[in-house]
DNA sequence: AATTTATCTTATGTTTATCTTAAATTCACA
DNA sequence: TGTGAATTTAAGATAAACATAAGATAAATT
């Protein structure tokens, strides 16, 4: 895990650096906010841990460009304020958690440990056409109040179709796409996973079709077929 | 954010269910202090909010009962009284903040806000799943009455899918998180472990199955499979 | 050093996704 | 309406993914 650590007195950051480095973590150490604003963009960090009352630059600009660069990155902010404003503001900001100054550091390396361990919360994206809706991320599906259960192909099938809504796509885009590999002319498997995924996500017959058959072109998922 | 709301009047609760409810939090209501207790011990929650004048199970009982189970849970009460007498006793109890009845819609969200973007404590974190409770600073695994002996790495591996519940984590994700190493495409030991877990966290095979396979993606814990 | 226990490896069995085959059906066009 | 090409359908084969058990190694404990 790479570490940034932003603090504009030095022994400090040494001191810092020098608890939090071990076989698992390596650190840079920034002294003022427009170093370290430098640093994280020419390089990847997997946290950062930034000391609010920096001097030119303060903690607050430096949070929001790095925000601003990576608005998933976590921070751990070190502070002497303690007033609720401040820590709102800083969890508005997207702060992580924060310790204030005089610390103990087996307190800042546990902090690291628990912010660095938090699983980043990807927004999945959520497909949706008619009362089908598809979470890939989760692998979910559902249409209406039914839950479906799709494999791994027919799902990939299904998003790719979603992501070309009302598009065209040939059994060589599909090949290309989804199998990644160019197609057998001979082969059916597209047309098995096919007609698999129309009776899953319509598996009562009651609802719209959504994959259409256009002959001799291919097929596109959308409301209706003209 | 998952809220718990403990309140007898309903069209009050429904009320603040409505005003809490947004992208970020959900909200799930119990009427009762019995059903209260009882949905906190199958859920995790990230705060409870309280109505301390409940009548059948009072609210310090409920209040006792639910940090009994979490002591580090956030709890806003709700009260008529204001004596000093029970604020003191309820801050005793570990209640982070209260308001008076009748009270407005915005200065109730304000202190949720407030409440829960406090830093949460990092020791002793319990996650919850169906009945399964696990402590991980203690050590202590218990699926209803049973308690249950895991070894770290199996211990480690449960905490990784309980905090990420309901997501699906590829065998790279787990290596990469629980083993800190890269895989071995040969190795067979994350299915070794998620076989023993498995054993253990259902020892009579008399309960629901928690940790689910997605062929092909990987595994997560979670109450249902799809 | 001996013993226990956790973790990893190996080997084998089982399940299931995916692909193939082949026959039935549909469709566009004469 | 008949014809061939395109598509649908069903069922079976194959290969990949996973589950399981038992044994080997490494680590910890005594």
């Amino acid at each position: 895990m790479k570490i940034l650590v932003i603090e504009d007195e030095k022994d400090v950051a040494n001191l810092i650096a020098e608890a939090l480095q071990d076989s698992l973590s390596t650190v840079d150490i920034a002294n003022d906010g427009k170093a370290a604003v430098y640093m994280f963009q020419t390089n990847t960090y997997d946290l950062v841990l930034l000391d609010y009352n920096l001097p030119i630059k303060n903690g607050e600009e430096v949070l929001s460009e790095i925000k601003k660069e990576n608005k998933n990155i976590p921070v751990i902010a070190i502070t002497v304020e303690t007033s609720q404003e401040t820590k709102n503001k800083m969890f508005e900001m997207g702060v992580d958690d924060y310790i204030t100054k005089p610390f103990i550091f087996d307190d800042l390396i546990s902090r690291v440990n628990a912010v660095s361990r938090r699983p980043k919360k990807i927004e999945s994206k959520i497909y949706k056409i008619d009362d089908l809706c598809v979470d890939v991320e989760k692998h979910q599906v559902r249409r209406g109040k039914i839950n479906i259960y799709l494999t791994f192909k027919e799902l990939m099938l299904l998003e790719f179709f979603l992501k070309n809504e009302g598009r065209i796509l040939s059994r060589t885009i599909l090949m290309e796409n989804v199998w990644d590999f160019n197609a057998d002319p001979f082969s059916n498997t597209i047309e098995s996973h096919i007609l698999k995924l129309r009776k899953k996500i319509n598996p009562n017959k009651d609802k719209r079709d959504l994959i259409h058959t256009i002959k001799g072109r291919g097929y596109k998922i959308d409301l209706n077929k003209w």
